[in-house]
DNA sequence: CGTAGTCTTGACCCATCTCAAATGGTGTGG
DNA sequence: CCACACCATTTGAGATGGGTCAAGACTACG
């Protein structure tokens, strides 16, 4: 079952057994990309959609400065680029962080769906502004936190979203992504993020190294993040 | 015609005489605000979407930390909360920047629309999904572009949009903020926005008093923001 | 076992912030 | 019509968070 997850992630609108089988339906194929490799070109026409099913994905835009801006991470369960539906092309690009599986899901098939069902409309239109509401919660961090604390609220954010799919039973879970990338997406500079992040270390809130967080002390990483993650749409 | 501008902004997908009648139709009142009132309450339940029709509105963050991050700037024609139909509540607050008239769109109405055609869903769906790409570019300007090129690039944007709309006939425009309201959105502080608003003034590019923007010189500013409009999806 | 990416650390610099105060509208009440 | 209060803007001086540059260490992999 390709949705599972997905289903797993947004739970709201409720959709029934038929409505479940029809999106199931509307996938065509699964496909493998290898690490690093890029699945969606910026301003590239697009066809059809990608449901994120095993491995990590980054969305991103490349600057006319030379600097490369993190938009989104994506874990098992995401559409990565459900958003392509309505607007057929995408202004950033979408690459693989691991070797990753996806499903398809071409235009046409989504489009019946939104016919066949008002409530699925619904929900898959909602995860593509749970999307939205992450993006500004970016925002929010980048314009208004300072670099410790960006990225404090950032290992909060995977760890709960990753959580939610059942890919952080412990306090330890794989964010397969370099400092560099860190600072990508939170707007430092790689040297700046890790001294930040070996503050944190020493401070005895969370651990990165080598693509793995380990929480060492959630309750103060939340406060010190002053993490809340209504943003997140659980329900 | 309350859907005018809307649809001046949004002519992808086209929609026929009767679907636009039926948008039309989905509003059932306006209401008018006063600037600096607040329209909607982060995480206040909320059971209708707002057109905007005449006049600005913000939509804005405040953080646990005191402060303000300014997440979008809506013109006429924008609905400044079409995703609260499927979200059911925003994890921001709407304001107005100055007095406003609104259309109200009840869900339930929406829900209707959605029933009644893949076509007029698919656009209003766009149209949130143009909002998360101006979100995504301001997470750029925010996380990777020096105090001057933010603004400079928000200039470009808000000259842009206006001008599709016909409120920016020529290169003097209203932009209803202050200084602090300019840093708000930009995440500088008042006082350096205010010296790089000096700056651009000086270099000849734009400049911004009272809530009015004189563009000096367009190409210039264009070049030095490096703005590139496709992110406004406008086709 | 060489090469390239990644991480770490040091030293220095600068873009931006902070604090503070002066200036200049503008609306209000007397 | 004046005096006052309030807010937005401007400017100065000094502090600092984060950037830049550079080098060394560590790791993975062909």
């Amino acid at each position: 079952m390709y949705t599972d997850l997905f289903l797993k992630t947004h739970r709201v609108p409720a959709i029934t057994a038929d409505e479940q089988a029809a999106l199931e339906g509307a996938s065509v194929r699964t496909v493998t990309y290898n690490a690093r490799q890029i699945i969606v070109r910026q301003q590239t026409p697009l066809t059809q959609c990608t449901l994120l099913l095993e491995g990590f994905v980054e969305r991103y835009k490349d600057t006319p400065e030379g600097r490369r801006q993190i938009l989104a991470i994506h874990i098992p369960g995401d559409f990565v680029d459900l958003h392509s539906y309505p607007l057929k092309r995408l202004e950033h690009s979408v690459a693989a962080l691991t070797d990753v599986r996806v499903a398809l899901f071409p235009h046409p098939e989504i489009r019946a769906l939104t016919k066949a069902s008002a409530t699925l409309t619904e929900l898959l239109w909602r995860s593509t502004l749970v999307d939205a509401a992450i993006n500004r919660e970016w925002i929010v961090s980048i314009g208004a936190r300072s670099a410790a604390i960006r990225l404090a609220h950032l290992f909060c954010e995977m760890y709960v979203r990753l959580q939610r799919i059942g890919q952080a039973p412990t306090l330890t879970f794989p964010l397969p992504l370099t400092q560099v990338d860190l600072a990508d997406a939170t707007g430092l500079t790689a040297v700046h993020a890790n001294r930040m992040l070996r503050q944190l270390r020493e401070r005895g809130m969370v651990a990165f190294r080598q693509g793995e967080v380990e929480i060492l002390d959630w309750d103060a990483l939340r406060r010190f993040a002053k993490f809340d993650p209504a943003y997140l749409f659980f329900e």
